[in-house]
RNA sequence: GCCGCGUUCGUCUAGUGGCCUAGGACAUCGGGCUUUCAUCCCGAAAAUCACGGGUUCGACUCCCGUACGCGGUACCA
């Protein structure tokens, strides 16, 4: 059988949810490995929330993650259009035949009346069924006078529905829990639960994977299958990310747009390879995998149904795994394109070897390296923390032996230089290299010293190292 | 309330009846390397497998119940 799957997302949020990512990278991939297609079906049918721009960001994130649909709004495809606001005609047209067929009826009720018909109903503590199914009177009467109206399916009485989830197993729900539910709203625009099942078949999607808050209406999709006499698709409910509390991944609470992560400096690689091991585990155990490993390992079947906790520990740890894997110049590349407008960018090349181990996002470059390109702020706090006396006299005493030093510095005979100064002056190797690292950098914690200072220039070093020799001690003691 | 799903170290998880006195990874802590930090290496601590009953010669693994958590219960998806 050909495989095909969709990402069908609502354009109401700003970008990709992070927790939607998670869903489409093994929708994704459990395409790629049966050879299949992986389609991008736009459900814009709540023109309420609908945001601008959103459509958009969904689409570009997916190319900047590289998780590329075969088919969908700009990609050819015998299937489309694959927005559903350009497919209204269909959902209209199944729904009416889904009244001819007895299983679905207009409904002329307004909201308010369902209010009320719902609070006579819990009064009464009886269940009725097919609460809405009234005034079915005078309907094409009613229908030529163009009187408002939704199409509501008629969901049969105690009946079990049984699915077989990929992910859980067998599922059962009685009818009794649904509602007779609205398919065609009155503006004209299908529900989700309409316009999925009429897609899902019209374009040949046989595995349905998506979040698990969509178990229970499951059964209401089914009923539907049904009653077209459709053949079903594969269901596999994928667990929700959690926040820490454990409850659904949200905003309020953290991160959850994808685009977050990349300005971040997280690099795609490391947040896909993170969100495969949500709720997924390498046959082998490991950790760190490529993609194209990922999709050759991976099956729905070997997914846990436990919705995780997203850990961002742990994303940076391996996001910091990712950066040492990189090359040299595919690094300094990832940063150019990271840090546009910084003023260090003219010494990303020079700098990616001294920073690369040192670094787990692509932003930590920047603190690590501002003081490379800018003058250093000092914090008596830190030249406190060198546990040497008389500090003004050893700064005086490293300053002239820099102004003798030999010009260019090499490093074997600058440390030896200072290595000796250290001994000349009783004190430890340690303190007199932090001491210059903090006349230099301003920094208790750089790159290899000597490395950084060739890149500021042995002038600017001097000036760097005199200049705070006259002001100490009289600068601030702690940084704003 | 009703319905569904879930429950192994703080977190992600391995585990499909004996190999488990429960393994790995992140985080944490200690040590080594290092003129700082990091990387790297070594080590430690950390889960009475939610609880209670069964089934079985034997259960983390199967069954039932309880508790707790999460999700659903919209003219939202």
């Amino acid at each position: 059988m050909n495989v095909r799957t969709r990402f069908a997302p609502s354009p109401t949020g700003d970008d990709i949810h992070i927790g939607n990512l998670s869903t489409v990278l093994k929708t994704w991939a459990f395409a790629k490995k049966n050879n299949g297609q992986f389609v991008l079906r736009i459900e814009d049918t709540d023109q309420e929330r609908l945001v601008e721009g959103s459509e958009q960001k969904i689409e570009d994130a997916l190319k900047r993650f590289s998780l590329n649909y075969d088919e969908g709004p700009d990609v050819g495809g015998e299937f489309g259009p694959y927005r559903q606001s350009e497919r209204l005609d269909i959902y209209k047209k199944y729904a009416e035949e889904l009244i001819t067929k007895g299983v679905a009826y207009y409904c002329f009720c307004s909201k308010e009346r369902i209010e009320e018909l719902r609070k006579q109903e819990e009064q009464k503590e009886v269940k009725t069924k097919h609460l809405h199914f009234c005034n079915q009177n005078n309907i094409e009467e009613r229908l030529s006078k163009k009187e408002s109206y939704v199409i509501r399916l008629k969901v049969p009485e105690h009946q079990d529905i049984t699915f077989d989830d990929i992910v859980r197993g067998k599922i059962t729900i009685n009818t009794d829990q649904i509602d007779d539910q609205i398919l065609l709203k009155s503006d004209g625009f299908p529900t989700y639960h309409l316009a999925v099942v009429i897609d899902d078949y019209l374009m040949k999607i046989n595995y349905i994977t998506r979040a698990d808050e969509w178990i229970s209406s499951t059964p209401k999709h089914i009923l539907l299958y049904q009653a077209f006499g459709w053949e079903l698709p594969v269901f596999c409910h994928l667990p929700l990310l959690r926040n820490t509390d454990k409850s659904k991944l949200s905003k309020r609470k953290n991160a959850v747009w994808a685009s977050w992560y990349l300005e971040q400096g997280y690099l795609k690689e490391a947040i896909l390879n993170y969100l495969a091991l949500m709720g997924w585990t390498h046959p082998e155990q490991k950790e760190i995998f490529s993609m194209e490993e990922f999709i050759e390992k991976f099956d729905l079947k070997d997914v846990n149904p436990l919705g995780p906790i997203f850990d961002i520990q742990k994303l940076e740890w391996m996001n910091g795994e990712y950066i040492r894997a990189l090359s040299d110049q595919e690094l300094t590349k990832r940063l150019e394109e990271y840090l546009i407008d910084h003023p260090s960018k003219d010494h990303i090349a020079k700098l990616v070897p001294l920073v690369k181990e040192r670094i787990k996002k692509l932003s930590d470059f920047i603190p690590l390296t501002n003081f490379i390109s800018q003058s250093p702020e000092y914090d008596l706090n830190d030249f406190n923390k060198v546990k040497v006396d008389d500090k003004k006299e050893i700064l005086e005493k490293i300053s002239l032996t820099l102004e003798n030093i030999e010009k260019p510095w090499k490093k074997e005979n600058f440390e030896n230089t200072f290595q000796n100064l250290a001994k000349d002056l009783n004190m430890g190797n340690r303190e007199m290299f932090q001491l210059i690292r903090l006349a230099v950098s301003g920094q208790l914690v750089t790159p290899p010293l000597f490395e950084c200072i060739k890149i500021i220039g042995e002038d600017e070093v001097l000036n760097r190292v005199k200049e705070i020799t006259k002001k100490y001690p009289n600068i601030p003691d702690s940084k704003g």
